[in-house]
This record gives C-alpha cells, structure tokens and sequence, in this order.
DNA sequence: GGCTCTTGGGTAGACATTCTACGGGAGGGT
DNA sequence: ACCCTCCCGTAGAATGTCTACCCAAGAGCC
C-alpha cells in the first residue's frame, strides 16, 4: 500500500456535476459504486475526490430516472457489491449531459475571456 | 425595444459558478447590480439568465468578503443604484477563481473524453 | 396632481446537491 | 477471536440558485 497521503487541493465538485461524471464512467463499462467513485478519481487525474455520502444518492437518483439500472453481484475482492449499468435511456443521457456541460464552459468562456486573462 | 422574447432555453447556473461571472465582469469596470446581470448575459451570448433572487446575495456575499465594495449612486437612467467595484483582494480572487475554474474544467474535461465522444 | 410603466434594490422560502460523520455487514489474515 | 479492509447506506449541515414576492422613485401621459 502506497503511501496514500490525502491530497487536501482536490478540486470540489460543482453541483450538478456528479451525474454526467457517473454516466460518462458507466459508458465506458459495467461498474460497482466503489469502482464508479475510484475510476472517476483516477480518471480526472486524482483531482477530484468522490464522497460516499455524495455518490449514493447520486446513483439512486439516475436510477429513479431511468438511466441506470442496479444488480447484487460479487467484486473483485468476492465482497457483495452493487453493479451498476446504463440503460438505453441511460446511454441517450451522456450526449445530453455531454452536450450540457460543453454548451456551459462555452458560455463561461466568452464571459471569463471577455476582458483578457487577469493579471497577464 | 424590445421583442425581446425570453428564451426557455437559458442554461442553469451550476452552484459556484456566478461569483467568478460577476468578479470578471466587475474586472472590466464599475456597474451597479442590474448593470452587472445584463453584462453576464449580453456576453455569454444570452445563454446566462441570471435571477434578481441570485445576484443580490452574491453580491452580499463578495462584499462581505471583501472581493468587492458597494457605493450609492446614480444610473444612466437617474434611477438610485448600487455601484460595485473590485477590491484588491477581489482583483487577486479573479485569478484565483479564474484558476480554479480552468483546473475544473480540465478534469472534467479528461473524465468526459476518456472513451471518446458518445454519440457525436 | 394622479395614474401607470420601468428601473433598481431587496428578502423569504423552496429546492437541489454536495460534504461530513456516522453505522452496519461480511470476507481475509493472523 | 480479533482486527483490518471492502462495500453499501443514511442523516443532517452547509451552500448556492430559483421562484415569488415587496418597496422606492423617476418618466411619460393626461
């Protein structure tokens, strides 16, 4: 075990960005809350750091809307784990939520640039 | 003038990100209130609505902080209006807020391509 | 003067989401 | 038996946005 130090920089997350984060990683293959939660840290380059208290609730929300579905299943570790998976709904999400988040940093873009960069 | 149709199609602010809107817009010169939300929205290209009920307490909020300071005075229409105007710690947090929110989007940014574009 | 529209500031409460902190069940190693 | 780790889960605090209200005062009209 690596010394694991906690990074104290990670970023926070902004609210609302949980769900794409989640979509996009189910996208990519069938996953357990644990794994969902350590692929989006290791993924975003350790920047951001997934609470279980905020995942949970987060996966039962996608899953009260449709996209995802949920299944008991083993882990790696033969620990009982919750697998989770998207549906066609689901897969249909991502590019909304996709198309979401970019149609967004555009806006903040022309905002942020619209004076020059500060302190250049 | 105005035909001026509200478009149903505003993007929602996420939770964090109108305090930077409004450090950069206020980055680029002294405005009051109502001043600072048609520049947020004119220069997102209309795609930021941004809500009375939001921007006062933001404003409260930078002040309070000390990014920010508010003087009574007139508007171009001699309407009573509050000016705001950045501090020099509220010229540092731009830059602070602008890296942030750069740092943000990368992340983001390597989670949402990391199995390629969905859909297109 | 009286009436209405517009500009500008302000607050209360609903709402959504994240974070902190706690708890529980079960496998693996010693 | 004991402890550590993995995995799931929930309650409540904290934060920030949105909806819906209210108030003050200038401008335009009659």
């Amino acid at each position: 075990m690596s010394t694991q130090e906690p990074h104290s920089d990670r970023i926070e997350l902004l609210q609302g960005t949980l769900d794409v984060l989640i979509l996009k990683t189910l996208a990519l293959g069938r996953r357990h809350g644990q794994g969902i939660a350590r692929a989006i840290e290791e993924t975003s380059g350790d920047e951001f750091l997934i609470d279980h208290g905020s995942l949970y609730p987060a996966l039962k929300r996608l899953e009260k809307r449709g996209w995802i579905v949920a299944e008991w299943g083993v882990s790696a570790n033969n620990r009982r784990a919750r697998f989770y998976e998207l549906t066609a709904a689901g897969r249909a999400r991502v590019g909304v939520e996709e198309a979401r988040w970019h149609r967004l940093v555009a806006a903040m873009g022309r905002v942020l640039d619209a004076g020059g960069s500060a302190g250049g």
